[in-house]
Order: structure tokens, then sequence, then C-alpha cells
DNA sequence: GACCTATGTCATTCCTCGTTGACATTCGCC
DNA sequence: GGCGAATGTCAACGAGGAATGACATAGGTC
């Protein structure tokens, strides 16, 4: 509160008035927050003011809360990536990703997050449910093909979901041979399940 | 409603004065509306409503809802379950549970349930992460045994908690043949990280 | 340039929920 | 039986946060 000059135009220089702008910049803000702290735990003033905006804009927006929190939700799973995975690389590159720290891939880990906390909560898991079947299990199952897919896309679905919730909660890389060990198994593991 | 002679008394039968009792009765209660809802979700006085108490006793008992929350988190992962598991039914068996229906083991869900609630609450996390250290990730490394323990700990508990995850969020088993294959290969899968 | 609407801000209200302290009652003990 | 501590109940407080409506202003349109 020291610094006059800061103070001086300040009174918040009115943000420029561009509808999509700020729409986007709430959106980004409460996907990083509902991440971080889940549905209860965020809070319209925390998004707005990150996104360098007023609250009652959310409302206007995103009638209240939870519209915000179904736009984020829907914004949060991209299907697209999956039908681009290479059948080669797949298991490996995984793999090797689930080996290493949870913030080296900020951007993913917090999309999981987030859907995580959508899964928790038993006002958003319905919705949840279905943006999984229908963008990430859909995929997937006409991703690995082949016989027994719905058996085969599940248990993939499950492991690759079981490796992100434990990096998730504990966030210490395995060092040295555990680490080669724990990266050439887990491709196997799901380099079998895609192949057949 | 109708039983006249329950509501005789009437004014809330004042409950009896057994201390552990009601301090159980509250913990159950509370078990099952953490699962349900998580620690922000879960209200006191709804707790309490179902323990069949004054809200006021929560705190006292446990010094508010921060002691209650870590009280039911201490109750709720239980070790002693792993090292009874049998090497040759375990993999069979955790399958075909996993093929069923969540709520066909309530009282397991319910604290599974709990524990990925308290995963994704960033005040209660790190509480969870020791206790997951130190009552299921040891257990585990001890029960499997054998080279690279580190590795196959891990890649098992994260294939564990992965159908726990995937059973939770979509509640439809599989059926027919599909049921079995997955039945199989989950077996297979999980024998093979148990064997070496 | 005047008007009108879309956009942004502010102050306030209302509600929910955890917590607290005073009060009532039962039980163990002498 | 009387006293004190343990147990249970009740009413009220206060923090915090979502929602609301009135107000301000930019920017396009004629």
């Amino acid at each position: 509160m020291t610094n006059a000059a800061a103070l001086a135009p300040e009174r918040t220089a009115p943000r420029k008035r561009d509808a999509d702008a700020t729409r986007a910049a709430i959106l980004a803000a409460a996907k990083v927050h509902f991440a971080k702290s889940g549905y209860d735990g965020a809070y319209l003033r925390d998004i707005a003011a990150e996104a360098g905006v007023d609250a009652a804009l959310i409302n206007r927006y995103f009638g209240g809360k939870d519209g915000l929190f179904a736009a984020a939700l829907k914004d949060s799973i991209r299907p697209d990536a999956i039908s681009q995975w290479s059948r080669e690389n797949f298991a490996h590159d995984v793999a090797k990703m689930m080996a290493g720290h949870a913030h080296q891939h900020v951007e993913r880990t917090h999309a999981f997050e987030f859907l995580l906390q959508a899964a928790t909560n038993p006002t958003t898991a319905p919705l949840l449910n279905l943006a999984v079947q229908e963008r990430f299990m859909a995929p997937i199952r006409s991703w690995i093909g082949g016989d027994h897919v719905e058996a085969r896309a599940r248990l993939l679905a499950s492991v690759f979901i079981g490796l992100l919730v434990e990096r998730l909660i504990r966030d210490e890389p395995l060092e040295g041979s555990e680490r080669e060990i724990f990266i050439e198994r887990t491709a196997a593991l799901l380099q079998s399940l895609v192949d057949k």
C-alpha cells in the first residue's frame, strides 16, 4: 500500500470490452482453479480475479457456478489426441510419461485433475460419465479395434487412469534400474492390450 | 412414522449416555458422507443427524471437522487385509470383483471413494499420501517380494487403483463373453505382476 | 454527434455452515 | 442421597461466498 504510483491511474483500468476474450479468460482460470481445488474449493472471486474480471461477469456469461463448471468440463476432454496416437510408440511413450513427474506435463495433468474432481463430486459425476463415454471410451474402442474390443478398451482405460492417479498421488518418480524396469513392464503391458 | 410407541417419549429421546458408542456412530456416519460428498460437500449437521446426535458433539469429540476427517481417514485404510491375500487366488478374485457392480461391495467401495475424495482435496491430500505409503504400498511391497519390488509394486497399485476408478465411474459391468475375457485378461495381468 | 446496447464494476443481500458457550441431564462415586 | 464430572442439547454468532440489481462506460449505428 506504499506505492502511490501504482495506485495513481489504478482504479483497475477497466478491462477492454471483448466478450469472447473475457469469456475465454474466465474459462481458462476456472479450469486451473477447479483442477486444483475442486468444485467447492474453487471460489468465483478468485477465478474472476485471476481472469482480471469482476465476479459478477461469471454469472452473466455462464449463469452461475454450475454453468461455469459444466463449460470447463466440456472444454477439458479432447478426444482428438487419441486417434493420433501411433500404434508403435504409444505404449512406450505413455510408459515414459508415467515414470516422470506429474508436473512435467502441467497442461494435461491439470486437465486430468479436473476430471478426477468431477468424478468425485456427486453433482458433476453424471455429466462426466457421459463425456467420458462419448469422448474417451468410444475413440479408444475404435482406435484399438480387433476382437473383444469392449474388454480390452475397458482394461486399457483402467490401466491408463490408474497410472495417472498413482502418479498424481505420489509424485516421486522411480530412479535408476527400477525406473527402467517400470517403463519396460508398463510399456509391455499397454502394448499387449493395444495389439490384440 | 406410524409407530406411535416409537414416538411416545418424543422430544428426541435423549441419547443413551455412551461416549464410545456415539463416537463410533459419528465416525461411521462421517465415513459415508465424506465418501459420498467429499470434505467440503459433507456437512456436520447431516453427519450428526445421521448419527442421531447433536452437531456440537462432533466438536467435543473430534475437535472440529478437520479432526473428524483425519479420524475417518485413519479408520479407512486397513492394511491387514493385504497380507492375508492368497497368492493363488488373488488375481482371479480381484478380476472377478472388478467385473461386477461397485455397489456389490458397498463397504469397500465406500472406503475407496472416501480415499479418492481425500486425494482430490488439496488440504487432505498430504495426509492421504502418508497413509497410503505406510499402510498400502509398504504391505504390497513386502507381500509380492522378489526382484524389482518397487517397479512392480507401483505398477500393481496403479492397475488396482485404475480398475477401481473405472468401475466407480462407469457402473455398467460387461456381460457375456466380453466379461469372461475381461476377467481372464485382468487376472493374467495381475498375476504376472505378483509372480515376478 | 446522439442514442442504445453490450460490457464491465460496485455494493449489498441472503444463505449456508462451522463453531461456540450456556444450559440440562445422567451417571459414577462417597 | 448429594456432588461433580461426563455427556448431550439448544440457540445464536460470525465468516465466507454466491448471487443480484443498480450503476458506469465504451463502441457501434444511424
